[in-house]
DNA sequence: AACTCCTGTGATAAATTTGTTACTTGTTCT
DNA sequence: AGAACAAGTAACAAATTTATCACAGGAGTT
């Protein structure tokens, strides 16, 4: 008996999703708030969740990236209101599985969810996340929030130090605005974008020798950002 | 052959959308009124509607809602003039599945229309398509938004990476102006088709040895610009 | 409360791109 | 060869994008 947790505010569908779900012989738990859906997963184990974006208490892609932050990795469906919000879920780090772009249709849905649990039986997975980041005399500790450049320690803010991050695991990939705020701050962030050009501001004038002709983090001219990536 | 119905009042864009889609091999119905395209679709079956908002005889909104009322589930992208009208658009309340702000340049709309038809598709794919174009020394990184010739990266501007990728991504296919100020600029451009000369131009001098005798981007005399396609 | 630090936002300056103009060079055809 | 037209160049101003900096609200501390 698969153990399957639906995270989705609208209730209607959640119970529809449920009753299908229950056909396919699933242990079904289902959570309207995404905070308590979140702590819920975190404490059992589960073999499968549907998770909506949208959700009142914490959103979806939040949900999914702690849960992957915290080493659960159980495959994650999830739920998008809108085709656009799908590259944001798949390309880049959410870390979910698999997607479905609302309105579905039922068949659909059963589909994904049997080749999703069928994923999982054969699938070991091997965990091969680098924490420490270094390049050309910069070095990043993930897990000890920790920035030194030619061996001398760096102090960064969250944001500055998140979003150094992200750059610097991806060299080389430029992301623009919006994928930043969606993926440092959050995905329902109401600010400008031009908010991410006072961080990144910032952050150059601490890590950079030179903050006009940057050596780690680039601008992409009417792009983005990216961090350098020729040695 | 994918059929696809076109509600549109805006006769240009209707038929220029047409013409595009043809090139998709799909089988195009117009209609320039939303009662009458609401009728059609309710007694055929189509793969994609492509719908205005602004509709005379009956809006865009409507007919979408009462198209999914009756289990019509063929998606639906939906064309809106402002952003500001995104909102009422999507979500379960219309049924949409994706949408378009105008102008928006072709090249846009056909993926869009694209990711749509493949959506339907019964058997889900993995989506994993390279996003890259490698050729005689040129790499072309559409997701990294990355330009390489010959291991060195090159700054492109947006519109000339633009021009680039959809010209390279199609080797050996000549674009007449029109066709790149609707593809790469937008459908309703109302500059002069000497613009793409000075961007060709620009390209040109970033990318070829000898812009003269140019290796990448070539020019097909009298019509327009293709990528070199023989190696 | 007073203090500190982080953040988001304006305002403004600086930098880059872009469309156009004017002109030159190249191609086709007679 | 010369006319007629297409494409390549280079330079410029306008538009767009990014950088910079100061400031105020908020969270957390002392």
């Amino acid at each position: 008996m698969k153990e399957v947790i639906i995270i989705e505010d609208e209730k209607d569908i959640a119970e529809l999703i449920e009753l299908h779900l229950e056909d396919l012989d699933c242990a079904v738990k289902i959570f309207h708030n995404g905070k308590e859906g979140f702590e819920y997963a975190l404490s059992n184990s589960f073999d499968l969740m549907i998770l909506d974006i949208n959700l009142p208490g914490m959103n979806g892609i939040d949900v999914c990236r702690q849960l992957r932050a915290e080493k659960v990795n159980s495959p994650i469906l999830m739920l998008t209101a809108r085709s656009e919000e799908i590259d944001k879920v798949l390309g880049l780090e959410t870390g979910a599985d698999d997607y479905l772009t609302k309105p579905f249709s039922v068949r659909e849905l059963l589909a994904r969810v049997k080749a999703n649990l069928r994923r999982v039986e054969i699938d070991t997975q091997s965990d091969t996340s680098e924490s420490v980041i270094s390049y050309k005399g910069i070095v990043i500790d993930k897990k000890k929030r920790k920035v030194s450049l030619n061996n001398e320690r760096i102090e960064l803010t969250p944001k500055e130090f998140d979003l150094l991050y992200l750059l610097a695991a991806n060299p080389g990939v430029t992301y623009d605005r919006k994928d930043l705020l969606n993926l440092v701050w959050s995905y329902d962030f109401e600010g400008y974008e031009h908010t991410v050009n006072s961080h990144i501001n910032r952050l150059r004038s601490k890590i950079e020798k030179d903050p006009t002709n940057p050596d780690y983090v680039l601008t992409t001219w009417g792009v983005g950002y990216r961090f350098n990536d020729i040695s």
